[in-house]
DNA sequence: TAGTATGTAAACAGGA
DNA sequence: GTCCTGTTTACATACT
């Protein structure tokens, strides 16, 4: 649209040059016939100005009726429904404000405007390029009032000189040489007015422009002679030509408003400089912080030969010109400062937001249960996902996972845990509470593995873990370095490992004391310094009745799954969506977790082909013993322990850098997770 | 549906 | 008497 006026006018003004001259001819009328084509040239610049001009005031007064009609629908809506209003408001506040207000917003009304509404980035766009435009009109409007000024000052000057003359022929070639460089200042104002227009244009300002632009241009139909705007419009040419030239940059780069997407820039550093360096005059400070600002070349504002200031992609070939332009065009002046200002706003408005979505994500990871003050604290279990997928696919009879309950109170240890899997699953870790309930052995998963990997997170988060009280006393005590530990130490053990039992001690401790007496596989100890708890893994192994439960097919894809097969990772993944799981499978946690997972049936496929075949015996070459005095044997591995998958996926957990002789032999030995 | 495993609660006893 | 440790029982739930 600006493009098209833009081009109107100068076609007009073309057009017209014709007739613009024998009308407007007046104002030189004495000039001597050598000049005419000087004269003629000039009228005809002064009317091709005129027409931009009248053309720029035809648009503004178009739209200001446009607008005001907009406000009367407004208003009148607002009559008819306040209610439509304020959603007619909170829609389009952000746009037509700027759009129906031709004066700068102030910061105030900015804030209100962010603070009222969120704006979408398309209308923070707007409304800065609409703000810079103003500004930018602004400027031009002030450069025009001096300039006429200047032009009244010349024009007496002129006359003076032209009394004064001693020949014809001097005065003559003054004007002459006046004239000409008149007509060539001239010229370049009408491009720069063009390029300026098609700058605003292009930055979609075009609304709001002609409130804007018309004002100077107004008052340059208004009370000036063609003449006087033809020295005006030089005098704009001179003083402006930079700032237009950076326009024309712009231009050429394509338009482009403020520039969201470039780094916020240390405004409050850069406001300081210009405020020590440069006010309105500053040469040698300014010299100085540009020798500081060269020395390092490198300059939040500048980046690959651009000005990054919002709206402002003047290109440069070094930094000086680029420090140059800084001083000069982004002074401490109404603009820079407005523009600083929407700037500051921006950010806060991303900081806002950004707040929002930490907000949202501490309320997820709430839900979660995953009680970390800091998401960083507060690990995720890594089997969390390759659990569920495993234990899913592995086993079809498997209960659905239970969803989160959120247990806002971990402490109540009352509520059972829905599912079957001993390993920490996004369930287990919601239900982290009190579920009592039990994971059947065949899911059990070996502990070791997954305590070793989620160590963290079980420290900082109240989950309940997902084992068993016999399997949690069983890894408490083959940790221990003689593989026995009294009462109390295994109580210390739970609250160090597990934030869950730092709770409700009565209950769990009352818990660890009944499974100690109830389970023959705790074995009491009397020592010296008292009692001490040992196991016995062979009572434990026995505890469940073993069998490989798989079925032929889940064997038949663990082996499958031991060299990493296709089918491994289609499964998982597909537990992976069946589940809804979310990508917690960070890169981190993904690839060990798949190697520890290919570890892990290995193992229990060792273990499993073992157990089956010496039942319990300890002969599981290649595997060192347990040093222990329990004569732990890995390979009796429980049947159970291999049967689910979840055993193999809490297997697939195993951290590398844990003890693989001891989570070894712990995860056959225990697996059962409760 | 029965049996089993597990979790929870409670009572009780012995010892420090 | 209190607390800790250890045992036992009872009940509920989940799973096979």
């Amino acid at each position: 649209m600006m493009q098209e006026s833009g081009t109107e006018a100068t076609s007009n003004g073309l057009a017209n040059q014709n007739g613009g001259a024998s009308v407007e001819g007046g104002a030189n009328s004495a000039t001597p016939s050598v000049e005419v084509t000087a004269a003629d040239l000039l009228h005809l610049q002064q009317h091709q100005a005129l027409q931009v001009a009248r053309q720029i005031l035809l648009q503004q007064h178009q739209q200001q009726q446009q607008q005001q009609q907009q406000q009367q629908l407004h208003q009148i809506s607002g009559r008819k429904s306040p209610k439509a209003n304020d959603k007619q408001q909170s829609l389009q506040v952000p746009v037509s404000v700027a759009m129906m207000t031709p004066q700068v917003i102030t910061p105030q009304q900015m804030q209100q405007i962010l603070q009222q509404q969120v704006l979408s980035p398309q209308q923070l766009q707007v409304l800065l390029q609409q703000q810079q435009a103003l500004m930018l009109q602004q400027q031009l409007q002030e450069f025009y009032k001096k300039q006429q000024e200047q032009l009244h000052l010349q024009l007496l000057q002129q006359q003076q000189q032209q009394q004064h003359a001693g020949s014809k022929q001097n005065k003559e070639q003054q004007v002459s040489a006046q004239q000409l460089a008149f007509q060539q200042q001239l010229l370049q104002v009408q491009q720069v007015q063009q390029q300026h227009l098609l700058n605003l244009q292009r930055q979609g300002l075009l609304t709001i422009q002609p409130g804007q632009t018309g004002l100077p241009l107004h008052s340059l139909t208004q009370g000036m002679i063609p003449a006087e705007l033809q020295q005006l419009w030089k005098e704009v040419t001179n003083a402006h030509v930079k700032e237009e030239h950076n326009n024309s940059h712009n231009n050429n780069n394509g338009h482009r408003g403020l520039d969201l997407s470039s780094p916020a820039p240390p405004k409050n550093t850069h406001l300081n400089h210009h405020a020590s360096s440069n006010g309105q005059y500053m040469s040698h400070k300014r010299e100085a912080s540009t020798h500081e600002d060269h020395s390092h070349h490198s300059h939040p504002l500048y980046g690959h030969g651009v000005c990054k200031w919002p709206g402002c992609e003047a290109v440069f070939d070094d930094f000086y010109s680029f420090l140059k332009h800084l001083n000069n065009e982004h002074a401490l002046d109404d603009r820079s400062t407005a523009q600083c200002r929407v700037q500051m706003q921006v950010v806060q408005q991303l900081e806002l937001q950004l707040a929002k979505d930490k907000e949202r994500l501490q309320a997820m990871m709430t839900h979660l249960h995953v009680k970390s003050t800091e998401p960083k604290n507060t690990p995720q279990p890594l089997n969390l996902v390759s659990n569920v997928t495993l234990s899913k696919s592995a086993h079809s009879a498997s209960p659905p996972l239970s969803l989160p309950q959120t247990p806002t109170t971990p402490t109540a240890p009352l509520t059972p845990l829905s599912q079957t899997h001993s390993v920490i699953t996004a369930n287990s870790l919601h239900s982290v509470g009190p579920m009592r309930r039990r994971y059947s052995d065949k899911y059990n998963m070996p502990i070791s593995p997954d305590l070793s990997q989620n160590k963290e997170f079980y420290m900082n988060a109240e989950v309940r873990p997902p084992f068993t009280y016999a399997s949690l006393i069983r890894q408490a005590i083959l940790e221990s370095p003689e593989k026995q530990l009294t009462l109390n130490e295994v109580y210390n053990w739970f609250t160090r490992m597990f934030a869950y039992f730092r709770r409700n001690a009565a209950t769990w401790k009352n818990a660890v004391r009944h499974n100690l007496s109830l389970h023959k596989c705790f074995v009491r100890v009397e020592n010296v310094k008292g009692a001490v708890w040992t196991v016995d893994e062979l009572e434990f192994q026995k505890r469940r009745p073993q069998k490989i439960s798989g079925s032929p097919n889940l064997v038949k894809n663990i082996q499958t799954s031991l060299g990493y097969g296709p089918t491994l990772s289609a499964a998982f993944q597909a537990s992976m969506a069946e589940n809804n799981i979310p990508l917690y499978t960070t890169a981190s946690i993904g690839s060990p977790t798949l190697h520890s997972l290919a570890h892990a049936f290995r193992e229990e496929m060792n273990g499993a082909m073992d157990h089956g075949n010496s039942n319990g015996s300890d002969s599981s070459p290649g595997r060192s013993p347990l040093p222990a005095m329990h004569h732990i044997k890995e390979e009796p591995l429980d049947p159970e322990d291999h049967e689910g998958p979840l055993s193999l996926v809490t297997t697939a957990n195993h951290s590398p850098d844990f003890d693989h002789h001891r989570d070894y032999d712990d995860d056959q030995g225990h697996d059962d997770m409760l």
